[in-house]
DNA sequence: GAGATCGGCTATCAGTTGTTAGCTAGCGGG
DNA sequence: CCCGCTAGCTAACAACTGATAGCCGATCTC
């Protein structure tokens, strides 16, 4: 059986992430996976379905996670400005606490098999449309100046995915820092004033 | 013999390139690369010198005409707000025009085996530099507000990254338009007033 | 305490991969 | 005409990969 919520298959996601950011998905083996988690790759098949399945969890598990952080920050207020200050800051936090997650989702969404694939894909779509939404609401209503609400979704988004490539716990910035930065950089972008 | 410069090793690359965007550089196997130039994969061998030879000379030639660009584009004047606001342009507009590259040059990193990795890292932090030093002279002359220079250096270089990896050729934009607002939203990252 | 289940192991399979070896058709120059 | 080079081919190799089969000790249940 593969119980998908046993403690040791979340252990073993949790390895695969860490492998998955490190090596990337084709170049991780399950030998390597095994070793992480201390035993046989083969052993790995009582508590997975396949290597495919790993991936499969943590990709759709990271973009509801980052869905529902969206959702829940612009539930609490109607004014359009502070709803996308919320919104990029739940963003970029995302990105900082959980830069693992955010860049295997990121960049681990050719090794997704169908219709896998296109189910990530669809979650990313619709958060994308979230940004953009909110942009054009605050753009109509006289608070933010931008060409294209497209376009400065797409960079808001793109600093958030920047960010989890590079950033590190133990670096120079606390997260609060590098949060606070990046969110303002955000609001600039669409040129709140 | 695999002299790098025939005209046939040049096919290859390309071919390589497009490749390597589309399916990564673990998942393109030397028979799919030969087959996209019109030959069986042992073929290749009598033009190159090996799979991670081909992506070597990509990943560098990209740096290395990167760093070229933006060399060119902050000599042609001294004020500092304009070498930035060149640079950025320079910048944006390399990773619009020259997206595949940019997107495997940022990508395939951890494919690429040592020594190459580490030159490669090493020309990249030399380009964040020379955007940090940028910044950095232009907030000490009072033309940008910027929490830190090196967050906002980070920041713009994401921008980049970003529109290579969604940028398309026929897409709605036109490249101006996209250089023109990227570069704008650049601009206001760093606070210009 | 007998039996079943769990969770590890080794052996093995079948398929794929980068690369080498060796052959050969075509072609240009002497 | 023939030598030698270029650039392709097939065959083959050695290594590796995800996955399966089957074994076995430990632990739990009744």
């Amino acid at each position: 059986m593969v119980r998908a919520s046993s403690p040791r298959s979340a252990e073993i996601r949790a390895a695969a992430l860490d492998l998955f950011t490190r090596l990337g998905y084709e170049a991780t083996t399950m030998a390597d996976l095994g070793a992480a988690v201390g035993m046989r790759g083969p052993s790995l098949y009582k508590h997975v379905a396949s290597k495919q399945d790993v991936l499969v969890e943590i990709m759709t598990g990271t973009m509801e996670a980052l869905l529902a952080a969206h959702r829940s920050a612009v539930a609490s207020t109607d004014d359009p400005v502070e709803r996308l200050r919320r919104a990029t800051e739940a963003h970029v936090r995302y990105h900082a606490r959980h830069r693992q997650e955010a860049f295997v989702g990121n960049r681990e969404l050719r090794s997704l098999v169908q219709p896998h694939r296109d189910r990530v894909l669809g979650l990313r779509a619709e958060y994308e449309r979230c940004f953009r939404e909110l942009i054009e609401a605050g753009a109509q209503a006289g608070h933010f100046t931008v060409g294209s609400a497209s376009l400065a979704s797409f960079a808001i988004l793109d600093l958030g995915m920047g960010l989890a490539a590079w950033y590190r716990e133990d670096g120079e910035l606390t997260e609060d820092a590098v949060v606070w930065q990046y969110s303002q950089f955000a609001l600039r972008i669409v040129g709140l004033r």
